[in-house]
RNA sequence: GCCCCCGUCGUCUAGCGGCCUAGGACGCCGCCCUCUCACGGCGGUAGCGGCGGUUCGAAUCCGCUCGGGGGUACCA
């Protein structure tokens, strides 16, 4: 792919109008990959961008082609992209001045603190840095915190702390500061403020005084007499006496957007095409207790960062009517809009902390998934490479990220074939990486100790060999190594394993083997092989090698599933492998010397 | 209820009107390797939701239908 083509995606949705504007151009050429028109159910007039004040300075076409000229249409517009470049390289786009045709891209991730961390912000995250990074723009994290009820103190570090862990780095952020800053929404209320007043003072919003009590009443009488919710405006025009007068009054206003009759329902998405979205409600923006909501926090937010391109889940198509709107009355460029397809459960219902653990970011780490694979994992959730290939890192792929590959469709999130990339990382994990890593599990589960002493560090050290491509969770580390590490008298035959292996008739083989390893001079893998192969196979008991094995690794791991019984005894020691063969042999109820 | 978005193997995806007898990956099944379990190798299983239309030709374009999802908050 021509890298050249990237300054494309610098382009606010806006640019396909100057793709139109451009004559000769052939109508087919702008079609995108999906054939996008996401069926209009009603006819309605030419959808228009309601011309805020001065905010596009581009040529309205009248043309009934709408539909088509969206869509960003495909990988395979280099000449028109390049068309695009001019301007480029006017410096950043300073967002108190905007209008400016350059600018430099700008994405957020914007999580609320309202509890772990969820897996969509790392989902997000991947997918905002992937594309500014490309773009040699910044990616930002800001923190809406409006929600004081909800809201949870330890949240905002863990957020840092999983995106951090998953190499997902954020330029500017409450915690980094930037030019911007705050980047906490609660600490910018007066920064919200003035632009309320003047949408009070112009006409667009107005006070509100009624009870939730009354709405939730008004929404059900709508829902039941089958109309659309909504409210029903019985404060405009009012004063607060006069309202007060009425039923279902508070004291405390909260502000309103009015929206009018004919609000702008269109946008281009860069991954949908043109969409439809809901006309809107009259919106909250400023609460009772004086924080502004998500739809204005966020569109005042965007605006003073200078966020170029907002990237978030699919969720809040049906409140961009309400963002376009508050952007076009405040006479405020547009950004550009990506409505990322939202992760699923296996249900297919949006994924949830209730139904999936994987939910839950910290789990991941808690499970002993490796950060690579997550991230690998979740850039295969609605998008592809375009080698096709299933492996990548985050450089591959945000060299060749391109918004026409993001799916629509929502993905599952489907832990087995996470297990499985998860165990490609891990086998490709060297092996100090693979004790680093593998060092907290272990602790954890009372193996080795919180500081590791040379003995320990010794044997994690040489049993890498026999176990990594055993494991494909880091999880499941302990259990398989547990009988290298347990304390002699802890030491004990899984029940299983003892009633099929420690049978009477294996007594003598146990003993056998024994008798051999005494022999063993040097302590090797392929000497503990040799002598219990001579002692129980062909020149021996005559037994078949699977036949043998089996009481022997009873006896040594306690368990049927082990490493190799060679390098099990290997690194088990003679002292240790000797008397469990011996106990074993006891236990078999064969003689004991 | 109302509104919007979406529909390719069980799952993640490729597909941009002929290259499709629909490709890859995970899973599953079988075989090989093999001391168990893995890893690795080889093979197999399974899909364009349905119906119409446009076209010489449709998984690809259009319509309807069915299905799934999301929104409908002084949550984000």
């Amino acid at each position: 792919m021509d890298p050249r083509q990237g300054p494309r995606h610098v382009l606010p949705a806006r640019a396909v109008d100057r793709d139109r504007a451009r004559p000769g151009q052939p109508a087919g050429a702008l079609r995108g990959r999906r054939g996008a028109a996401p069926g209009r159910q009603h006819p309605r007039p030419a959808p228009r961008r309601p011309d805020g004040p001065g905010v596009h300075h581009l040529v309205h076409d009248p043309a009934p082609r709408r539909r088509r000229a969206d869509r960003h249409a495909g990988r395979r517009r280099t000449a028109r992209a390049r068309q695009h470049r001019r301007g480029v390289d006017r410096g950043p786009r300073h967002p108190v001045e905007p209008g400016g045709a350059a600018m430099s891209v700008r994405v957020r991730v914007a999580p609320s603190p309202t509890g772990d961390p969820h897996v969509g912000t790392a989902y997000m995250s991947l997918f905002n840095l992937a594309f500014a990074r490309q773009q040699g723009g910044q990616f930002v994290l800001r923190v809406e915190d409006t929600d004081r009820a909800r809201f949870q103190a330890d949240s905002e570090q863990q957020v840092y702390d999983t995106l951090s862990w998953l190499g997902l780095d954020w330029d500017e952020g409450p915690d980094k500061g930037g030019p911007y800053a705050p980047y906490r929404q609660s600490e910018r209320l007066d920064t919200y403020k003035p632009h309320v007043d003047r949408l009070l003072a112009e006409g667009h919003a107005y006070l509100c005084w009624c009870t939730s009590a009354r709405l939730t009443e008004m929404r059900e009488d709508q829902q039941k007499r089958k109309l659309p919710t909504g409210y029903d405006r019985l404060c405009v025009g009012k004063t607060a006496e006069q309202r007060a007068e009425l039923p279902g009054y508070q004291e405390t206003p909260v502000v309103r957007m009015l929206v009018p009759e004919d609000p702008p329902l269109h946008f281009v998405d860069l991954i949908r095409g043109e969409v439809a979205a809901p006309h809107p409600d009259d919106q909250v923006i400023l609460k009772a207790d004086g924080f502004p909501t998500y739809h204005l926090a966020v569109v005042v937010d965007d605006h003073l960062m200078g966020i170029t391109h907002v990237v978030r889940g699919e969720e809040w198509i049906s409140s961009t009517p309400k963002h376009l709107l508050l952007f076009d009355w405040l006479g405020w460029e547009r950004p550009a809009f990506a409505h990322m397809p939202l992760l699923r459960n296996v249900d297919k219902s949006k994924i949830s902390k209730r139904k999936n653990p994987a939910a839950r970011l910290t789990w991941f780490a808690e499970q002993g998934y490796l950060p690579e694979a997550l991230l690998n994992f979740l850039g295969l959730l609605g998008y592809s490479v375009p080698g096709g290939e299933e492996v990548f890192d985050f450089a591959r792929m945000s060299e060749t990220f391109d918004w026409s590959r993001v799916n629509t469709v929502g993905p599952v999130f489907d832990l087995d074939k996470l297990a499985w990339l998860n165990g490609h990382y891990v086998r490709e994990l060297s092996a100090a990486d693979f004790v680093e890593r593998s060092l907290p599990f272990l602790q954890r589960s009372g193996l080795v100790s919180p500081m590791p002493t040379e003995a320990e560090l010794a044997l994690v050290n040489a049993m890498v060999p026999a176990v990594q491509t055993r494991v494909a969770l880091l999880s499941e580390l302990p259990e398989l190594v547990r009988f290298l590490f347990v304390p002699e008298a802890d030491f004990e035959v899984e029940e299983a394993a003892a009633a099929k292996a420690l049978t009477e008739a294996n007594g003598p083989v146990l003993t056998a083997a024994a008798d051999a390893l005494e022999g063993v001079v040097e302590w090797t893998a392929p000497a503990v092989q040799a002598a219990v192969d001579g002692a129980l196979l062909e020149g021996g008991l005559g037994l078949k090698r699977n036949k043998a094995y089996l009481p022997l690794r009873a006896a040594v791991c306690g368990r049927a599933i082990a490493p190799p019984l060679d390098e099990s005894i290997a690194l088990l020691g003679r002292e240790r492998s000797l008397r469990r063969l011996r106990a074993a042999a006891a236990a078999c109820g064969s003689d004991v010397r």
